[in-house]
DNA sequence: TCAATAGTGTCTGTTAGACATTATGGA
DNA sequence: TCCATAATGTCTAACAGACACTATTGA
């Protein structure tokens, strides 16, 4: 048997670290998902590029620190934002935080884009170098839109808020990486009460308009089936 | 157009603020999910109880204080250890941390307990009051643990090394709240290919005894199908 | 007219859940 | 013997994916 050493004494952590909030805003450009980058505002490394990211002010609360380097960086609010997790192992952020808080952000398709030279959206498979510790919380972002794609409604916070159901389907075609089933996507889509039909139609180039919809979530009828063991590989 | 703010300025986070590591240990107790908890060191709130938790220490990383947390807590080193996320709001958190980051660790049925009335293990429906913050952070593992069931082998990681496949299934009724059917579960199990079979048999009491199974993940085979629209509330 | 996209009906193989049955031990 | 649990076979309804077809626009 062990030697249990007693538990951890109550005093306030004394030793204070430096912290920082990261956001990783992410919205569709056609078929490809793309987030925003700005480029340091460190006078040697102008030409270094970088997540949003700030310390928390005064009395606000991580998520507050959030929301604000959210909507400074873009110039409005994002549709969602929520966190990611804490990045707390040895490698460099730019501001040298010890521990950052990454949060993920979402906005809409088609939204005004940032001006200027010094904010850019880049598709996420052709990133510029970034610090070793923002490449690790936006590849953390990216893995929680996917895992949390049919448990909180991301999709529809990538669209405007009326959409065709093409539209829909190819967000989800987007952030899963893989094609899906037209008549099978509408199908189940109709069975979970998600959306409802506008009176809009609309036209885009050549063929049949397409009817917009909205987001309206009703009530879930009947209760989860099965069990899913996909996804525990080793 | 709304005025966009200048990108936010590249110097060091200055601030600092204090940063506590805590640690929600779970273990299956009968059909019941357990928590463990300790009495609070503070000599003025001896009868309070808390999470395990603590400042990192020197150059530990924050995922090292986590181990450590946990290993000091139980006497032994949990199964897993995975975080769950950063609490930053203005709930109370016993040592006074700013933030917090919450982690989960896992420890197989049947460990053994650690001793001394210091530390005890609560079923999580019918815990004692703890501070908001901690009670918060609780929740939020709870539901991790349900949230990664169908991503990593958190079920195995509250087993031991061998296992009937009626005590699977138990774990994963206790994590999903709801009853299984046996059958489907089985063969899902099967087509999976998750366990694999011991030439063991184990015999509790009256009926068959049953034979025991390991875990041993199999190359997957066929990619998923569908998408799942279920969870997709408001 | 043709090309392109929207939207839907039908068929088929797979799977989840219900039910029943057999197997194998202890009391 | 009876009872309790393990393990498995069969049936059915639901569902995913393939395919084909109709509908409606612009070129």
């Amino acid at each position: 048997m062990p030697e249990r050493p007693p538990p951890a004494a109550n005093r306030p952590p004394t030793r204070r670290i430096s912290l920082s909030v990261d956001v990783v805003l992410l919205t569709p450009h056609g078929r490809r998902l793309t987030t925003l980058l700005q480029r340091s505002a460190d006078p040697r490394a102008r030409e270094r590029w970088e997540l949003a990211w700030d310390a928390p002010h005064g009395e606000e609360t991580i998520d507050d620190a959030a929301a604000r380097v959210a909507r400074t960086a873009l110039g409005a609010a994002p549709a969602l934002v929520e966190q990611v997790g804490a990045f707390g192992d040895r490698r460099r952020h730019p501001g040298g935080a010890d521990v950052s808080i990454a949060y993920l952000a979402l906005v809409p398709a088609g939204a005004p884009a940032p001006v200027g030279g010094d904010t850019a959206w880049f598709p996420v498979e052709e990133l510029p170098a970034l610090a070793p510790r923002q490449r690790e919380m936006l590849d953390g972002a990216l893995a929680a839109v996917r895992a949390r794609l049919d448990q909180a409604p991301i999709a529809f916070r990538l669209l405007p808020p009326t959409f065709t159901l093409t539209q829909l389907q190819e967000v989800y075609e987007l952030l899963l990486g893989r094609r899906l089933h037209k008549a099978s996507f509408r199908r189940a889509l109709q069975a979970a009460w998600l959306v409802e039909p506008t009176d809009e139609w609309r036209s885009e180039g050549r063929g049949r308009p397409a009817q917009l919809f909205r987001y309206a979530p009703r009530r879930r009828r009947g209760g989860r089936r099965g069990v899913r063991f996909d996804g525990l590989g080793g």
